[in-house]
DNA sequence: CCGTATCCTCCACGATACTG
DNA sequence: CAGTATCGTGGAGGATACGG
């Protein structure tokens, strides 16, 4: 993102888009959290210039969300694996594809949850995994609130 | 996004971040789905060049996320109200949230589910609101399954 | 006051050639 | 095979002036 100042807004969303916002990131790190490993396990499954796969490899790694781990001596060579902030990352995506499932998947009409539970449609709720209750993006006051810090 | 043919990507992820990529598309459903409705409204919270709102709303518009809503006639006024798609956004932001909060947030260390809850760190999970149970990205195969209709 | 039009900059992304 | 180097482009994003 050109526009760093908004690294520095106090909204979680905007910091963290800062380092997830350029398009091929979250791709890259679908297919992390999905188990490919290697250079060329990426680029097989996403139709990505190799320059732009090192170059979103490396921002990924910068950001805290891939670790690069050499894996052999000689020649050298690399498969990065996701770190927790990586693995912490796989609610969004889960969340992402429901989304994008109902409204544009390829069949809009019917969520990946028909298949799986009752046949009825379902939305995807984020729920605190402390409290076992729902909670909405609304709860947060998230927009709202200039210091996220604060107790109530 | 450039890479216009990832909109015909099989992957519900790689198809909706074809809708919400660009940098402010999320940070503007943000306010919108925290009660914001109004250009001005928009223009306030966010650190953003009237033209670019201008573009972006226009786009998340075509895009069927926001409805643009006549309220004023004389002057011609409008708002932007969230559609069912936008609204279905909401565990998305709500995710990011979370996970932003807790890697990058201004106090990285402590999630907002600790102020709200028990005081013990928290996950985010996405549950199935039919089956209660909880999923992950990794239990859809979304990346690996070329046919997003086939039913198991 | 609520936006739109114009013009510019810069970088994400693409194509391709190359190296150990 | 696992990347790096070089060059080019489009469009996201920015500054600012204008219009209803």
């Amino acid at each position: 993102m050109q526009h760093k100042s908004l690294g520095e807004e106090p909204c979680p969303i905007a910091r963290g888009l800062e380092h997830v916002g350029e398009w091929w990131s979250i791709l890259i790190l679908r297919d992390a959290l999905d188990g490919r490993r290697r250079f060329d396990e990426f680029q097989r499954n996403l139709p990505i210039a190799p320059n732009m796969l090192t170059r979103r490899l490396s921002a990924l790694v910068d950001a805290g969300l891939l670790e690069r781990r050499r894996y052999n001596e000689h020649p050298a060579r690399y498969e990065y694996v996701p770190t927790e902030a990586g693995i912490d990352f796989q609610p969004v995506i889960a969340a992402m594809f429901s989304w994008g499932r109902k409204h544009y998947g390829p069949n809009p009409l019917r969520s990946l949850f028909v298949y799986r539970a009752t046949g009825a449609e379902a939305e995807p709720v984020v729920i605190d995994a402390v409290t076992r209750l729902p909670i909405t993006a609304l709860d947060f006051g998230f927009a709202r609130n200039p210091d996220w810090d604060e107790v109530g």
